[in-house]
DNA sequence: GTAGGGTTAG
């Protein structure tokens, strides 16, 4: 154990150490700037004030809390001015970047003669924090109170806040006023409103933004990929790689980064894997931050397997990696297997963190491994600091409710000590489907449709477990209301990918090329399984299907036709990875498993939540979802 | 040119 000391002795202790040095090389962090300058001038610059104000800017670099602040405000306050040395911009942009946005404006109004930079270090403290609204009062207060015109540093704040919070409004506000101030010539300004119109998802101001650009970085092929991949377009996002690949550019982390997401949206393994060749022939294999995405990736396409084997190449993996890792297992349904990987890691001395903490959380619930849960939520800020979020509360109020303590789970929600969000009720929710509890589950649909009433999702889950406890009446009165917001259900579609091409299936889909051979497989696969006296259970009402589809309708359903396809098309035990864009079904779950049995192949899942592994008839959820 | 710097993994 760790002998704990309070902040300020660690800023004391920093300040003696760094006492020290000063002493020692005469050399003050300012007069970095002044070693150019005459001999006596530097010696004029090195008095006694300057020292200490050089002293306690390192300081003040150091701090990363607000008594940290306070300990150096004082000393200056008591010795200095503001001006002195510029350090009052420096503690306003510190303030606001420990989260005293309070004592950054009070301070602020505190400074004699605001410059240029005194402002920006309010804007851009406030814009480091996420503070759009701050950020924006101090950005027009600057406007109204003063003749400046706002320069590079102001604007680049500004913009990416709006970025931030998507804020379309006042980004495109920003992005006429850095017109009319003539900055749309600096390349960096037009990256930062690239960035936000894509995060604002307006691709084609966008497009036209980098379009018109005199000059274009290796920043700005970057975030037009990355725009590309965020906003639906991947092959676009891949297109604009290859061109500029053809216009000589070199690509960096961020490039790969952002075609590997670019990869994801196409849901193709074909593409990661030639992607994974892009990235071990630019030698940027040995870069953490791009394996984790590949590893990521490669989890998320559902190559658990190849996930794993990048993680065991990477020499000395960082917390993020192992998390992603640990992730990829949770997402997968290998509680067991993340829970000990987490052990692992924690003998390895990495350190969890709040991330680590919601796929640890997630993967016991998802295999019901509640006591650890428990465990792990207890004592994850007494033993690991981690403090709790919501995140973190919708994987236990999941948990809790998945094993059927539906009470426990809604006492936790009323324990909590903010509010909780839309995942936290909506794991209720699905706990109440599961459990057929329509007074909870009413209670917590009620709260998911007041924060957002045009999400289908949550009347037609209340309205299923109305109707499988009886209550038809509450059932349609649900269903009206659907209605009468203009509300529909997403159709269910499954992707497969074969021959260099995403096969596509929605419902009694009849428009595919090999319709027919597709058909006769599905026929001949449900003889098989008949035969086998292994008839799929009908039950397939708890999980989020339309009450409303006719029976004959289930033997058509987009996973069945995604799963014949598979076994039409592909040789005798090849794997089949399918992607859906709604959760699977009981009676196409219970399809998957015994196909993997009879067929003897292994049949991956991926719903937008978690995969399903079917291999010898069993999942790798064990039914428990 | 003190501020802080466009894209950037879990």
């Amino acid at each position: 154990m760790t002998t704990k000391c309070s902040p300020s002795s660690v800023l004391f202790f920093n300040l003696s150490c760094l006492c020290f040095k000063t002493q020692n090389f005469n050399r003050p962090l300012r007069a970095r700037s002044t070693l150019s300058c005459s001999p006596s001038r530097r010696l004029h610059s090195c008095s006694d004030a300057d020292s200490l104000v050089s002293f306690l800017i390192l300081a003040l670099s150091q701090c990363s809390s607000a008594s940290h602040c306070e300990a150096v405000h004082s000393r200056v306050v008591k010795s200095v001015s503001y001006r002195h040395g510029f350090i009052g911009d420096q503690l306003v942009s510190k303030y606001a970047e420990v989260g005293c946005e309070g004592h950054a404006g009070k301070l602020f109004d505190e400074i004699p003669e605001k410059d240029l930079v005194s402002w920006n270090s309010l804007i851009s403290g406030f814009s480091r924090k996420g503070c759009l609204a701050k950020c924006l009062y101090a950005f027009h207060r600057m406007r109204n109170e003063t003749l400046m015109n706002p320069n590079e540093v102001t604007l680049l704040s500004v913009i990416s806040s709006c970025a931030d919070v998507k804020a379309l409004d006042e980004g495109r506000s920003i992005h006429g006023l850095s017109e009319r101030l003539g900055m749309l010539t600096e390349v960096k300004v037009v990256n930062s409103l690239i960035n936000m119109y894509g995060k604002c998802a307006k691709l084609g101001a966008a497009c036209q933004l980098f379009e018109i650009m005199p000059v274009r970085s290796l920043v700005s092929w970057n975030s037009m990929i990355a725009v590309y991949a965020e906003n639906e377009s991947p092959t676009e996002g891949i297109d604009c790689f290859k061109l500029m690949r053809r216009n000589g550019i070199q690509p960096d982390d961020a490039t790969l980064v952002a075609l590997l997401q670019a990869c994801e949206s196409v849901g193709s393994i074909r593409l990661v894997e030639s992607v994974h060749c892009v990235i071990c022939r630019h030698g940027f294999y040995g870069r953490m931050l791009i394996v984790t995405a590949l590893l990521d990736l490669y989890a998320k396409t559902g190559r658990l397997d190849a996930s794993h084997q990048v993680f065991l190449e990477i020499r000395n993996p960082d917390s993020i990696a192992w998390t992603a890792m640990l992730a990829g297992y949770a997402a997968h349904g290998y509680g067991l297997e993340a829970v000990t990987l987490f052990k692992l890691m924690v003998k390895k001395g990495m350190k969890p963190d709040r991330v680590t903490f919601t796929h640890l959380l997630n993967a016991c619930g998802h295999a019901g491994l509640v006591e650890e849960g428990k465990r792990y939520f207890r004592t994850m800020f007494g033993l690991y600091g981690v403090e709790t979020t919501l995140d973190h509360y919708s994987c236990m109020v999941d948990l809790l409710g998945r094993s059927g303590s539906l009470k426990d789970a809604y006492e936790l929600i009323r324990s909590m000590p903010m509010e909780p969000n839309s995942g936290v009720w909506g794991a209720l929710l699905g706990a109440c489907r599961i459990y057929r509890n329509a007074e909870l589950g009413k209670l917590a649909a009620e709260h998911l449709i007041n924060m957002d009433p045009s999400d289908a999702r949550n009347y037609i889950v209340l309205s299923n477990i109305y109707s499988v406890v009886g209550l038809w009446k509450e059932a349609s009165e649900i269903r009206a209301l659907m209605k009468e917001n203009c509300l529909a259900r997403l159709p269910g579609c499954s992707y497969i990918e074969h021959g260099n091409k995403i096969h596509q299936f929605v419902v009694g889909d009849q428009s595919h090329p090999l319709s027919r051979g597709i058909y006769t497989k599905l026929t001949e696969l449900i003889g098989k399984i008949r035969k086998a006296g292994l008839a799929p259970k009908t039950e397939f009402i708890l999980h989020d299907v339309d009450e409303e589809l006719k029976e004959d309708m289930i033997n058509e359903h987009c996973e069945k036709l995604a799963i014949s396809f598979g076994i039409l098309v592909t040789n005798p035990g090849r794997t089949l990875i399918i992607r859906k864009n709604l959760r699977i079904c009981g009676d196409c779950h219970s399809f998957a498993k015994i196909i993997s049995l009879i067929e003897k192949r292994t049949i991956i899942i991926r719903d937008p939540k978690r995969f399903h592994h079917f291999t010898d008839g069993i999942c790798s959820c064990a039914d428990y979802w």
